[in-house]
RNA sequence: GGGCGCUUAGCUCAGUUGGCUAGAGCACUAGCUCGACACGCUAGGGGUCACAGGUUCAAAUCCUGUAGCGCCCA
């Protein structure tokens, strides 16, 4: 049987996919097997997967692969992430881009229609993307965070937390797109230097003590003059500061100094004038807010428009809090006469106004850190508003409930601690090892940002997500007590008291299951009742509407019903077979940016709806950064497209390389290259290639323009733009070619094959018929053991990086190198036996009882089975190349396997994970084997030195022990093959020829002769470089042993490996002397 | 400001609990069509382990500090 020349990836790509497929192997159910399942990190629907997903996959596919393998019944659930804002704001940006409408223009069902149409779209191309990795993924059990069954679990989750007052209303500063008009979370925005203005102004100081104000009060009574009196001021009664915002004094509420300021003590308690609004606001003292050192040591205080401000009114509540701001960032009528006005435009009135009342001192051109909105690309303001919170913080000791309700079960308590809230249970699931992190260091951002127990602002002013199932009604305090029909109490189940008391008002009990009821007192004398629906109540829902309730307009934060995703994917709340089966998952694999925003919050989730862990171990994967040790992304022009390289590589070489660079760090460079659209040569990618900075780019290669990679607006007809690769890439695609040769060498080498059991245990000689195994195959048995234990240890460690790298050295450099060139010999006997090393160290050969082509039969075996168990090894990493060649195996040595054969499964997907016995492994035979390969690299050391032709047999002499030079003698026939020798001495007593080449090793000397081909100058300048080294490796021994405190503490094997070592250089010292001696 | 990570050959990275003369791949140099593989084979050159102290018989490895790069949180 013979092979294509080259391993073609586009061609078994397309047939294992499908075939795989066509099998139902990526299929699970629950079964009597244990189970090991992953739930996928869902991609956002917002666009295609990027190299970083690939990484993360891949590394979940190789876990799924492995302990399918093992026999595992391994689940891998896939599944998108509607991904709220991102995915609206890609979506509201076409329309505008294609239809100059915004979402008002077109509506909110509209809006999410075409959404939906979006997400249809991406999900199929995310989800193709997966399987042009090699995904195993139940494809069948694919989710998505918005369907019918992520739907009715995030309801459900909601009205418990909501039942358990958990959930609740609470006014917060948000960051708020004055663009897109919606809050959006702090993840969503980016900090970035911006041109602005530093403005120094000043308030006049009022001798009157302000007035305590409310925030109600100061609403209403903005505009309107306070203070009382104010005589004429002079120059020292003005308090002076500064700001970036000017228009935000249109909200001050208060001007700070610090306690200790001797400049200003005598004013703390005074108040200042705000002419702009006619208001007058105190002098307060705040150590935390104002800083003595910077400016004026004044700052003014706005707490509606500034998180800063904000924190200081939290202390300092009297002060009163103003905002000035509409949603769609004009000033509201809390700003007077500026009302209406753009907050930009306000800004310019306020300073020219201020100008005009000679209140003005001066502006300052700067650079300040401005905070943008990732969507929107628009500068956010904090903003004070309305949002639904989740409550982190530990329980009160009586928790709120309702009371006397049966069924009512607290909180998940799986932490243990009594009342310990959301945060805290999720902190005892890490502490007490219920959940570990790989590496481990990251259990710290987990519980640092726990432990801080910060409610978590849950509710979204967007129309694309989970909408919040709360019903609202604005009714006054008196129309309640009355039970006014005309608010609609008729259709609410109220309580049995017939009288809603505050707080704690009862549902009928023939509701309690189905709805909960939040009231809240307004300042200024209305009552807001809040209605949460369980889901499945449509009836109810149409009662509240009729009732004149309305739906609470927001959505919830994506990481909401993402929270829910490793139980809301098995089917919970409902009570599924899967859910029992494959909850809680094994592992999941995610990235480190997301610890705090998903992972606590899927631990807080699990054991809030289930009472357990969603998944006992979290592997953070490295982060992809560019060569430069940027992040990469499509807007700077550094990013790889996933699908570029296994068009270009192969899904195999992507998948190695992967495998690669996880390592234990947090960061890994791949530097990134364009590929020039002419002539396919790899242009490294620069600095000021990114970010399109360079329109054009000559290739280095071809001369050829091009146009670097980057987020170009559309294609240029003209200046093609180039694909990005990068060359690191080329190791798994050598990788896999190589994996591909060596079974191609078999197959070719595999006639006459029969299975048989193939154990390097018992020793020799016979193997009950099976053939002797000669001293290199139980070699190549022995280090498979030890690269198989190495291997699945390396897995359970998720010590990818490692694991590659023990397959690629074993495969490449001990079977390709050595073993397969070993085997040719016995190959070549057929039919009579021939050359086979026998064991050496002076055991006798037996009698040789070899039949007709007996060694070839052996050596076919062992190259089999040992090519098999490199093929299962391999095939969670690179599948392709693995199943490609393993259904060649399959046609020509179908009974195959270590130790004993067996016939083969249709497929390595299904096929064991081999483990072989510890006593296969064999250090001495090792030892021999190595012996031998220095023995063979010299040789070819003095070969290559002397130009001299391969087919030119050399004369080798080794001087050495008898046992070593016994090793020698049964490995004569590969020595002379793989060192191109002609006649090989060896033994103590063998004489050196005149004028050699020579190599000194503790173990041996070689003396190659070379028949007055030698450079005496060159020779001796050689040795004497050499004679250097060993001297100072020598010296530093002695200088070892010379030191009694060594002696005395160091492990008694350091100090006898230190004076053994003292023995060999001057051994070879010696020699190496005697040699230059004798050249001339 | 707090936390975490990184700095080893031209490049990308290994280097287990301190212990022989610090490794690999790519790149570089020289030589190879002997039927598995030029996506290859053979050999070679190349490193003051960021810097400065300290602990130790012994430091790339542990500790302290400095510098630079990066990430997270505030």
């Amino acid at each position: 049987m013979e092979l294509a020349k080259a391993y073609n990836p586009q061609e078994a790509q397309e047939k294992w996919l499908k075939f795989w497929n066509d099998q139902g192997y990526f299929h699970s159910k629950p079964d009597s097997r244990q189970p090991f399942t992953i739930v996928i990190p869902p991609p956002n629907v917002t666009g295609a997967l990027h190299m970083g997903h690939a990484l993360n996959n891949t590394l979940q596919d190789v876990l799924i692969r492995w302990r399918r393998m093992q026999g595992f019944n391994a689940l891998w659930i896939p599944g998108t992430d509607h991904a709220g804002i991102a995915t609206q704001a890609v979506v509201e940006r076409l329309i505008m881009q294609q239809e100059k409408k915004s979402r008002h223009d077109i509506g909110r069902d509209e809006l999410v229609k075409r959404i939906w149409e979006w997400k249809d779209k991406y999900e199929a191309r995310i989800l193709g993307q997966l399987r042009q990795l090699g995904c195993s993924c139940d494809w069948e059990r694919t989710r998505f965070t918005l369907d019918p069954i992520c739907v009715r679990a995030v309801r459900e989750t909601f009205f418990k937390m909501f039942k358990d007052g958990l959930i609740f209303r609470g006014k917060r500063l948000v960051n708020w797109d004055a663009h897109l008009q919606t809050s959006v979370a702090d993840d969503e925005t980016y900090t970035e230097d911006t041109r602005g203005g530093f403005w120094t102004f000043k308030y006049p100081v009022t001798s009157a003590e302000p007035g305590v104000s409310t925030p109600g009060e100061t609403n209403q009574n903005s505009g309107a003059p306070t203070g009382g009196s104010r005589p004429r001021l002079g120059e020292s009664d003005y308090i002076r500061f500064s700001t970036t915002r000017p228009e935000t004094m249109l909200g001050d509420t208060a001007i700070c100094v610090h306690p200790s300021d001797e400049r200003y003590k005598h004013l703390i308690g005074k108040s200042v004038h705000i002419p702009l609004v006619n208001r007058d606001i105190p002098i307060i003292a705040d150590g935390l807010l104002a800083d003595p050192t910077l400016g004026t040591g004044c700052v003014k205080v706005t707490p509606a428009h500034d998180p800063n401000d904000y924190a200081c009114y939290q202390r300092n509540p009297h002060i009163g809090i103003i905002n000035i701001l509409n949603p769609d960032g004009t000033i509201n009528e809390n700003g007077g006469k500026y009302q209406g006005l753009d907050r930009y435009k306000a800004r310019e009135a306020v300073v020219a106004d201020m100008a005009a009342l000679g209140l003005f001192e001066g502006k300052e051109d700067r650079v300040i850190p401005l905070k943008y909105s990732d969507r929107s690309k628009t500068p956010i303001e904090p903003y004070l508003s309305d949002q639904w919170f989740v409550k982190m913080g530990d329980l009160e000791p009586s928790p709120r409930r309702e009371p006397g309700v049966e069924g009512e079960s607290p909180p998940a308590n799986a932490g243990g601690s009594p009342n310990a809230g959301l945060a805290r249970m999720a902190m005892e699931a890490v502490e007490n090892g219920q959940v570990t992190f790989f590496p481990e260091r990251y259990k710290n951002s987990y519980l640092d940002w726990l432990a801080e127990k910060r409610d978590w602002c849950i509710s979204r002013q967007l129309w694309w997500g989970h909408r919040i199932p709360v019903w609202t009604k604005r009714v006054t305090m008196q129309s309640a007590i009355d039970k006014d029909p005309s608010v609609g109490f008729s259709a609410i189940p109220f309580g049995d008291t017939g009288k809603p008391d505050l707080p704690g008002t009862k549902i009928k009990s023939e509701f309690q299951d189905r709805l909960s009821l939040n009231i809240r007192a307004t300042e200024d004398g209305y009552l807001e009742l809040y209605y949460c629906v369980a889901p499945g109540n449509d009836i109810i829902e149409n009662q509240l509407n009729d009732a004149g309730f309305t739906q609470d307009p927001d959505v919830l934060d994506t990481w909401f019903s993402s929270m829910l995703w490793p139980h809301s994917t098995l089917g919970w709340p409902e009570k599924t077979p899967e859910l029992e089966f494959y909850y809680p998952t094994s592992v999941l694999v995610t990235s480190r940016d997301i610890i705090t925003l998903w992972v606590a919050r899927m631990v807080i989730a699990g054991l809030y709806n289930l009472g357990n862990v969603p998944f006992h171990q979290v592997y953070i994967t490295v982060k992809l950064m560019d060569g430069f040790g940027e992040t990469m992304s499509k807007s700077k022009g550094n990013g790889v497209d996933p699908l570029d390289i296994i068009d270009r590589y192969g899904a195999d070489a992507l998948r190695f390389l992967v495998m690669q660079i996880s390592t234990e760090t947090q960061d890994a460079r791949l530097p990134v290259a364009n590929v020039c659209p002419h002539c396919d040569t790899l242009v490294p990618v620069k600095q000021e290639h990114m970010y399109m900075r360079t329109k054009k780019l000559a290739c280095p290669n071809c001369k050829q323009p091009f146009r670097p990679g980057g987020p170009w607006p559309s294609d240029d007809p003209d200046l093609k733009t180039a694909k990005q690769a990068s060359e690191r890439f080329e190791i798994g695609r050598n990788f896999a070619n190589k994996i591909w040769n060596a079974a191609r060498f078999i197959l070719m080498n595999l006639e006459g094959y029969t299975p048989h059991a193939i154990t390097p245990t018992p020793p020799l000689p016979h193997q009950g018929g099976g053939g002797m195994l000669a001293l290199e195959d139980r070699w190549i048995l022995s280090r498979l053991a030890s690269a198989t234990k190495d291997v699945t240890e390396q897995l359970e460690g998720y010590r990818f990086s490692d694991v590659a790298r023990t397959l690629y050295d074993f495969v490449w450099s001990e079977f390709c190198d050595w073993y397969l060139e070993m085997s040719k010999g016995r190959l070549k006997e057929s039919p009579s036996p021939g050359m086979s090393a026998a064991i050496p160290g002076g055991q006798p050969s037996p009698p040789a009882p070899l039949q007709e082509g007996e060694g070839r039969k052996t050596v076919q075996r062992v190259l089999v089975g040992v090519l098999d168990a490199i093929v299962r090894l391999i095939h969670p990493i690179m599948p392709f190349v693995a199943e490609s060649v393993w259904s060649a195996l399959n046609e020509v040595a179908f009974e195959r396997g270590l130790p004993k054969p067996d016939p083969a499964t249709e497929s390595v997907m299904i096929a064991a994970w081999p483990e072989f016995p510890a006593d296969w492994r064999d250090a001495k035979m090792e030892t021999s084997i190595a012996r031998m390969q220095e023995l063979v690299r010299s040789v070819r050391e003095v070969r290559n030195r002397y130009n001299i032709e391969p087919k030119t047999p050399l004369d080798a002499f080794v001087r050495c022990q008898d046992a070593v030079a016994g090793d020698f003698q049964t490995l004569t026939p590969f020595i002379k093959q793989l060192a191109g020798i002609g006649n090989l001495e060896c033994g103590p007593a063998v004489t050196k020829p005149p004028q050699p080449a020579s190599h000194v090793t503790p173990e041996f000397e070689v003396y190659v002769s070379l028949k007055g081909l030698i450079d005496p100058v060159a020779e001796i300048k050689r040795l004497e470089k050499q004679l250097v080294e060993k001297r100072k490796s020598l010296q530093g021994a002695e200088a070892k042993l010379g030191n009694a405190n060594f002696v005395k503490n160091a492990p008694a094997e350091i100090v006898e490996q230190q004076r053994a070592s003292i023995a060999d250089l001057q051994k070879q010292i010696a020699a190496i002397e005697g040699n230059i001696k004798n050249l001339p």
